[in-house]
DNA sequence: GGCAAGGGTGAGCGAGCGCTTAGCGTGCCC
DNA sequence: GGGCACGCTAAGCGCTCGCTCACCCTTGCC
């Protein structure tokens, strides 16, 4: 029918990077079911179904189901991480930074809300080779905002006394927006992303939080 | 061999009103292994083997496979509801009660990590009838802690522009705690009970929030 | 026009699933 | 101590799973 650029929830054309075509429209089918049902609940018939293709096709492309969850995994860690790193390598203050690094992050949970959640839910259903990567680049993921709030906590910005934890509960926030944004909702990612910058810039102690 | 009351995690000897001795360690049985391996990846012969019992023996107890799912995500929305009812419904200042509330809930998934689990992320593999039902207990989750909120910023105690929204981070906060805690980890459930406390006080603008 | 290469299909394999059924052992009531 | 309700098991049913295989179309090169 059409090139599979434009999704239900508006996101930024991802998986432009895929390249057989037939094997980035599975792996759209891919994410759409596992982030509907979960990795285990989906079946190989219906990725293939999705995507208007035979079961068998699949295996052309990929080789195993697993394979899948493991390419979907890593592109969408990587962007993630891309995301956190423009933000955080930006110009500005600390509190700047933050508030744009977490408004954008949470930005791209809620409008790929779909991949987010296989992304951020669906790890343990890798196996340990497959996890053990992704695991990695969550701990990047991890350094990448600690580093922001140990910038604010040393140029006086911040007021922070436990600063590995705060890192923590910053990134959990966010990351949780995969699990209850819902795009027929009353709020949009951007007002949710700008909230969520607010609410961050509150418990790190930033002075102008709260500000409209 | 033993009753079931104590689990590794700790918990506070739940499952107590769950009668036949059999059907409990059933259910412990099932709670260990959703937490473990997702819904749908774990089958009746693994929760019966935990258990000690053949497979056929489940089906004595309960009906299908998704009752079990029902009753433990029953069970554990009225416990989560009663620990923010009791915070809630207590005496002392809303900066008190929300502290007291976001403390023992932070408890709570973290002690009760395996059933946490289950309880929050496992509702989308019930029928529509059972999460129906889940639905509106969580309804009540939240009403629970948007009232202190509402305390908070009518007595003057709270800064909240967005008090639904708040309301949700903080639920948020809370629940993702079950994804990422860990056990074996460096924290205990109540520090990080006080750390999100306080996180929390900041959030809502509390005057008394980051005193230690 | 011949023909190799590669993306695709229909049918189906072995395995494991949720769940059922026939029957067995044990304890309680009379 | 005979009958029986009950908790449980061994075996297995029908089904669907992830994945494979033999074969078929289209495409491009000579």
């Amino acid at each position: 029918m059409s090139t599979a650029e434009e999704t239900a929830g508006g996101e930024t054309q991802p998986w432009g990077e895929v390249t057989p075509d037939a094997a980035r429209r599975l792996l759209l089918a891919a994410v759409e079911a596992f982030a509907e049902r979960g990795y285990h609940a989906t079946t190989t018939r219906d990725i293939a179904g999705r995507a208007g293709m035979s079961p068998a096709a699949l295996y052309i492309h990929y080789k195993t189901k697993e394979e899948l969850l493991h390419r979907i995994s890593r592109i969408g860690h990587e962007k993630a991480l891309d995301i956190l790193r423009t933000a955080s390598r930006g110009e500005g203050t600390a509190t700047e930074r933050l508030a744009d690094a977490v408004s954008s992050f949470v930005r791209w949970h809620a409008r790929g809300r779909t991949t987010a959640r296989v992304v951020q839910y669906e790890l343990d259903s890798l196996g340990p080779d497959a996890r053990a990567e992704i695991v990695g680049l969550r701990r990047q993921v991890d350094a990448e905002v600690r580093g922001i709030i140990e910038d604010g906590v040393r140029s006086g910005e911040f007021d922070v006394p436990d600063v590995p934890g705060t890192t923590l509960a910053v990134l959990s926030l966010c990351i949780d927006v995969a699990r209850w944004f819902n795009v027929d909702g009353p709020r949009t990612p951007e007002e949710v992303g700008a909230l969520y910058a607010d609410l961050v810039l509150r418990m790190v102690g930033a002075r102008n939080a709260g500000a409209a």
